[in-house]
DNA sequence: CCATCATTACTACAGTCGTAGTAATCCTAC
DNA sequence: GTAGGATTACTACGACTGTAGTAATGATGG
């Protein structure tokens, strides 16, 4: 239940190269936000990353030096959080048009649809098996 | 193709209420705000609706007092540009595992993705008889 | 040793956002 | 006609953002 802590874009930006790079010093994260062809100072980098630190999105090691980063959040868990606001917000939770605009703009197929549909039968088969709730 | 401008939250929730309201003068867009527990001074949605004008977002009609606004873009639209923003941004363009989260996220049931389905089987028809492309 | 480069801590600063007050008008009901 | 409410134009302002500079410190190569 770890509330995440909101993260502006260009913070959430410094997210995304660290759970790309896993530990990372400031230098790392510039590294990979360079592939990206994205080009901050690497104080620019810093204060961010001192920033998501403060705000507990971000853990660091300074024992070692150069201090060593971390995201203390799961991709996953990020994602799932953002989509139920985004879902809320922009869609009035109407899951069933979301995705139909998925389809419609072409990120999904139908045969992704069905794929996925095979995938979610067999989750729920095997959480019948698991967890047969009272 | 009219690119639809950026709005803010703030705005985003005015935009809403226009949406809602059709034509609305500040007196109307409160109201609806108020629906929703929404309690922003008189001015603040003026000034909010003023921003949006300058960025084409709303129109407004000064030809009749108190002035009416209405959105200049519309719900659907906004929705589906946020909508690609957010996937590739947050799901790196991966619609299927957003759906999953949907799903696992109970937003979404496995009986509505399967009725999404027949919609879907359904358009892609009417479309390979109406615009049979070459 | 000493200049240089990396690293960190601290500071800065302009732009945006949310929020709203004030001054000036303009109706409208006494 | 006049006081009060509605409406508009303009201004304000503190918080947050993105971006980065500077000062200090520490390690390195020659």
């Amino acid at each position: 239940m770890t509330a995440i802590p909101a993260l502006t874009p260009a913070e959430f930006a410094i997210m995304k190269a660290l759970w790309r790079a896993g530990d990372a010093t400031v230098a790392d994260v510039r590294a990979v936000l360079a592939e990206s062809g994205s080009e901050a100072a690497y104080t620019t980098v810093m204060t961010l990353l001192g920033r998501m630190v403060q705000k507990g999105a971000v853990t660091v090691d300074r024992s070692r030096e150069p201090f060593v980063y971390a995201a203390a959040v799961r991709k996953q868990h990020v994602a799932r959080q953002r989509l139920r606001e985004f879902l809320r917000d922009v869609f009035d939770n109407d899951a069933e048009t979301l995705v139909l605009g998925l389809v419609e703009d072409a990120a999904l197929s139908v045969d992704e649809l069905r794929h996925l549909e095979g995938r979610l039968d067999a989750l729920r088969e095997a959480e019948r098996k698991g967890k047969p709730k009272p």
